[in-house]
DNA sequence: ATCCTTCTACGAAGATTATCGTAGCCACGC
DNA sequence: GCGTGGCTACGATAATCTTCGTAGAAGGAT
């Protein structure tokens, strides 16, 4: 609503911006129905959670029809850098690269994303 | 106290196993005096977070001595990679690599890190 | 001995989250 | 035209977190 501030999404909005960050502009049931693949949640509990966060800025909604439909207010990008900032401050005493070393050294990525990962070191050692 | 199962560290708690982390054992004092110089906080706020931490077997503490003195009872890179799954899904639907494009592209890394992340890379190339 | 400081213990309040029940509305099918 | 199913609105609740006031014990200084 207001220009505020938007704040930083909690972790059941941050699932659901998920949803909505993949899927696009979406219903709550089918928010909700995404949700409920994973864990038991009860549809008004989802309901209320997108209310809240069309509140917070977080989303939008289009009310003309009689389903609503909401959409992702916040990019999916630059809210992520922000709780990483944040997340890099708490729990990392804001070292980044010891941040990389554990989840280098303990999740799976492809050798595409390795790939991936070396080329943008090499560009920034070109610096 | 029981073996049960340490739960994840709130913010507030996980400012304090910093300070408990980078110190070794202290007292309550020391630790509020860390915190205080970042923001203010009540010394009763900080015992009364460091009790219940005692209690949530995120720390111990020896009563011998009149002044408590409390040390942590989970380990840093443990505690750190637990956040950082959790953190990895929330944020980043579980993919690391995107985590640590963002993380790179994002903070500055001296050449020395960006040197062992590299051989990080070679060695699980090496598989 | 008594006062002052520093500590621990405890309870409670306020804020925030997450959850859901209930009520009421509206469209569609019959 | 009426009921049924699916939708939104709203309020209430329980759990968790954070904060701090107050009380009481324990030393040390005078």
């Amino acid at each position: 609503m207001s220009k505020h501030l938007i704040p930083r999404p909690t972790d059941a909005e941050l699932e659901i911006l998920q949803v909505l960050w993949q899927r696009g502009p979406s219903t709550v049931r089918e928010v909700n129905e995404v949700l409920s693949d994973r864990r038991e949640v009860g549809y008004t509990t989802t309901l209320k959670l997108m209310q809240i966060m069309v509140e917070k800025g977080l989303a939008r909604r289009n009310t003309e029809t009689r389903v609503h439909v909401y959409t992702a207010a916040v990019e999916e990008a630059a809210t992520q850098q922000r709780l990483l900032d944040q997340f890099l401050d708490t729990a990392f005493r804001g070292s980044a690269a010891s941040l990389i070393m554990q989840a280098l050294g303990n999740h799976r990525a492809s050798p595409e994303e390795l790939d991936e990962i070396k080329e943008l070191i090499r560009r920034m050692e070109e610096e």
